[in-house]
DNA sequence: TAAGTGCAAATACATATGTTTTCGGCTAGT
DNA sequence: ACTAGCCGAAAACATATGTATTTGCACTTA
């Protein structure tokens, strides 16, 4: 495994199993998988726990803010958190300075949950990582935000 | 960023953008964002084409491994086979060894298929993997297949 | 200030996926 | 040889997501 061309997709050579994209799909869906059951035990799914985890770090956020960083449609969002104000998760009310625009927050009910989960993630994140350094999961976030940035920049054709 | 907290989502000091699940969420949706587009025009959605790849690893093959391979549940891997069908892309037989069995092969037409739209594929890696060395890329292989690994033990709970 | 344009969110509609159930074939134990 | 149980696939059913359209607000400019 010496040849680029082993990871490219366009390569004779390449197998599924050497796809940098396929083992990130694959990690992924290993670490929701079980994740998710755990999660809905406490009456909480996937998207939800995304939005959650948005907006631990900035509070108040718009539909839009949550949509883009949280890598789903405003549409899904928006019913998204119409399922979690019913759930006393969160609350909403209009920017004053725009009124177009939906401001969510959470509720101490919602902080509370997402303080419950926390500990849940933290463990299977452990479990995750294990036996591998620091320094790795460093180089690997390097690599992965190298990438998202190259794949920023204007499309294929 | 020297501590593991930092990227362990039960950590105060934990960010989004340095999580590496998150990263590769969004390294992954980057990648098929906009290579979904170019596949449409070719009259190929995106699980189309991975069962396509995984078709041409090993052949035939049954619902079921198809499904595994591409991380998806059977009965939706069952449907796309069904449009597959329409469309002259594979064909499908009963497994002689075990009558329950589907076995599903690429027609000519899939493999031409598949043989246009590699190129595709391939110029959307090179364009992810710019200025990335083929060391790095390794790495990450490394530590994404060490990564599954781990996951693939016991769940947490 | 009134009309036009653009944007955020919500809604209606279509589609795709997952979950559960059903059907048929295989296999082992009696 | 028969029956009970298991397994693969497909069908029926429920749910979730995405796409297109609509609504309401804000900004621009004439």
């Amino acid at each position: 495994m010496e040849n680029r061309g082993d990871y490219d997709p366009s390569s004779p050579s390449f197998r599924l199993e050497n796809s940098p994209f396929y083992q990130m799909a694959h990690a992924d869906f290993k670490y929701h998988e079980d994740m998710d059951k755990v999660l809905h035990k406490h009456g909480v799914s996937k998207p939800v726990y995304r939005v959650m985890t948005v907006l631990r770090e900035r509070q108040p956020a718009s539909i839009g803010t949550i949509a883009e960083a949280a890598l789903t449609k405003r549409s899904t969002i928006s019913r998204i958190i119409d399922r979690m104000l019913e759930q006393g998760l969160v609350t909403t009310e209009p920017n004053p300075e725009d009124n177009r625009v939906t401001e969510v927050t959470l509720t101490p009910a919602g902080q509370q949950t997402l303080r419950k989960l926390t500990p849940i993630v933290g463990r299977q994140f452990t479990r995750a990582m294990d036996g591998i350094s620091n320094r790795d999961i460093t180089q690997l976030l390097r690599t992965l935000q190298k990438i998202s940035a190259n794949l920023s920049k204007l499309p294929i054709e």
